[in-house]
DNA sequence: GTAAAGTTTGACTGACTTTGACCAAATACT
DNA sequence: AGTATTTGGTCAAAGTCAGTCAAACTTTAC
């Protein structure tokens, strides 16, 4: 069964639609809903992240909003940022989760590609301590995305 | 005798029918046989593993479930030879090379996907003591050809 | 009859969700 | 300006699922 966050999730991106970005209440959500103000801010956090290629921004104060937006990448610079910045020295199965996915979203990797990496880098496959293993991770992972970098400058 | 785990296998399979998949609740399964939840994953390891031709996924938390489906073991043989017996539990990079260039080749894999389970599971990247990396590699790589099979089965 | 293998149980852990109390910022109205 | 009101933000507690592991029990094989 879905949960009210899942609905809510669902509700937003249909919202969005092909916009490039919406604006929404939180507390109209929230009562079209149902549910606690901050629900909305839960769904956001863990559905509407950069990871998954989602801006936010908001203003509080009468005539508040939520802001919701697609970020447009640029494939290069989306995945030499990943390598550089914001992966660091570990990364969690569900991060890479969520990286693969918009990678393939933005045809950067084919879906078997990334279904090959996710498996490849699975918590169930890396039998080792946690933390070594998201250090594992980052690390092959990021050498996967150097290798894309380098392949797709071989195609110029 | 038929044990608990018996009819509790026997029901699943039933339930499974001809589906390629289905999602169940551990909770409401254990009670509906007034059985220990963990007892669903003990008849889960036991009877529903990828040598059998299952695949299972989960989610915890609110709504969550257990997912299992059908892989297909029979089909390729070389890919089926090679999870059941050829691998084994410990997998070197050379001979992990070969067997990929062999996918390749025989076009199971493409180069693309080839090359990132290369990197994924270097020597360089799997920062861990030695005999450990290839235990690691064997478990990520038998893995990866599970996937092979099962997503060969989707496109029927 | 004993050892090994398979099964059952439950305590503990971890992941995800829901809720609400309290906080901070921006506007609207004196 | 100063204060009330209207937003949204944060955080921690409680709730809901599934995973793990080891001890106890049962069956099977020898």
């Amino acid at each position: 069964m879905a949960s009210i966050s899942d609905i809510i999730e669902n509700f937003i991106l249909k919202t969005l639609g092909d916009s490039e970005s919406i604006e929404i209440s939180r507390n109209d959500l929230a009562e079209f809903f149902s549910c606690a103000p901050s629900q909305i801010n839960y769904v956001l956090e863990t559905r509407f992240t950069i990871d998954r290629g989602f801006a936010r921004e908001s203003k509080r104060g009468g005539s508040g909003f939520i802001k919701i937006s697609k970020v447009n990448i640029d494939d290069d610079n989306y995945v030499r940022k990943l390598v550089l910045e914001s992966i660091g020295d570990e990364l969690k199965e569900t991060r890479m989760g969520h990286i693969l996915d918009k990678l393939t979203e933005e045809s950067i990797l084919s879906k078997a590609e990334a279904d090959i990496v996710k498996t490849c880098l699975s918590d169930d496959n890396l039998i080792v301590p946690n933390l070594l293993r998201d250090k594992i991770r980052a690390k092959s992972f990021k050498g996967v995305l150097v290798n894309l970098l380098k392949s797709g400058e071989e195609n110029k």
